[in-house]
DNA sequence: GTATTTATTTCGTGC
DNA sequence: GCACGAAGTAAATAC
């Protein structure tokens, strides 16, 4: 890893065309080949970078040019460089989570009778043609349910939702079919669409799933 | 700006618990008071971080505490400082960018008729009840048209002109309107829907709009 | 201020 | 390798 310090200006040409006026900066090389350009603020993200793969040629004049395999290039014009250093650091370990779609999913599976008394589970990754429902299970009357599950409850989640129904329902077997939408927040406007279409909208409590506290899981 | 390569230990505990084993990383703390964590590779994103406003805690123990407002938190153990350097950058004066989306719909307003001969703009962000229609036209036959425009065209953006669709059909003044789905690059699943909905599909040479040559993504 | 849309999204995962 | 969905999405924009 290569760390600059630099006054520099920097142009960008690929997805779009964009400027960075002179004034010092950060330029961050890393072992991958990717370059980024930061300023002091703006959090994590870079002002200008470039992805790996891609090349990166020091010319003789201070003048970078980053250049990757679809003509995307990075130009930086170096001013006056104030820090220049490298850094072994080796392969990461990498980043082990918890607590994202994935578990909620895993939660609710095993929890089932918490969206009411006598649900059931089917099965988790119900396959279909426009790919896998997140659950299928059946509810109290033993009617088909099939269960879209997202972190936050969006609009879109509502439409795929919709499509997974449309498809299940041509099915003679399975059909009727209802739809609960399930997320730890759901959009006002995401909630309108699904009870629009006929569709339940759950929230999620994650801590309660856990059993870490009462159930606190509310069908609306 | 300051720039720290450490051997370090992560914990993160906030919208996700996550942990990083210890490994030689470049904790990176900027002036508005994001902390961030990189390894050698992943391009520009941090394997953990801390968005502003937060404060950091430098404990005594070389344990850092990185926490915001809501509670999330961020602990560094640092095992062993490699590198430890600070920076006087200033404010940026930003980036300068152009060709996004807001961008193509302006020049594809300006210019209707390279949809077709004939076509005729009646106006850019028509209002609905649900959001506004990009563009609404009409065709060499007088035909109301619907265009929606996106950079790269998606499932998404065929639900949301369908809705569009169906709304505007509604109203006898315009009925019937038809659809068009305009975007730099169109995703095949996008196409098919759209196809299927019988909304026609275009897309759209960002530089030919623009008038200039055929000359792609050449700086110097 | 909240809600929605965009992003040079990036990143993972399944086919 | 491509396509699709998720993200600690974040950031900009509309309302």
């Amino acid at each position: 890893m290569r760390l600059v310090i630099a006054r520099c200006s920097v142009d960008y040409a690929g997805r779009l065309t964009a400027h960075l006026p002179s004034a010092p900066r950060l330029i961050l090389v890393k072992a991958d080949g990717s370059v980024s350009v930061h300023a002091d603020d703006r959090a994590y993200k870079p002002l200008n970078w470039m992805s790996p793969p891609c090349t990166l040629k020091e010319g003789d004049d201070k003048r970078w040019t980053v250049e990757n395999k679809t003509g995307e290039k990075l130009i930086i014009t170096m001013e006056e460089i104030l820090h220049d250093s490298s850094h072994e650091l080796g392969a990461d370990p990498g980043l082990i989570k918890d607590g994202v779609e994935a578990h909620l999913q895993e939660l609710l599976a095993d929890r089932m009778e918490t969206l009411g008394e006598g649900w059931s589970l089917i099965r988790r990754e119900f396959p279909t043609a426009i790919g896998p429902v997140d659950i299928l299970g059946r509810d109290g009357d033993g009617t088909t349910v099939a269960i879209e599950i997202k972190r936050r409850g969006e609009i879109d989640g509502v439409e795929q939702l919709t499509r997974y129904l449309e498809l299940l329902n041509r099915d003679p077997h399975l059909a009727p079919v209802k739809g609960v939408f399930a997320a730890q927040e759901i959009k006002p406007q995401a909630r309108v669409l699904a009870t629009d279409r006929g569709i339940d909208c759950v929230t999620l409590d994650y801590d309660a799933l856990r059993g870490i506290e009462d159930d606190k899981l509310r069908l609306f």
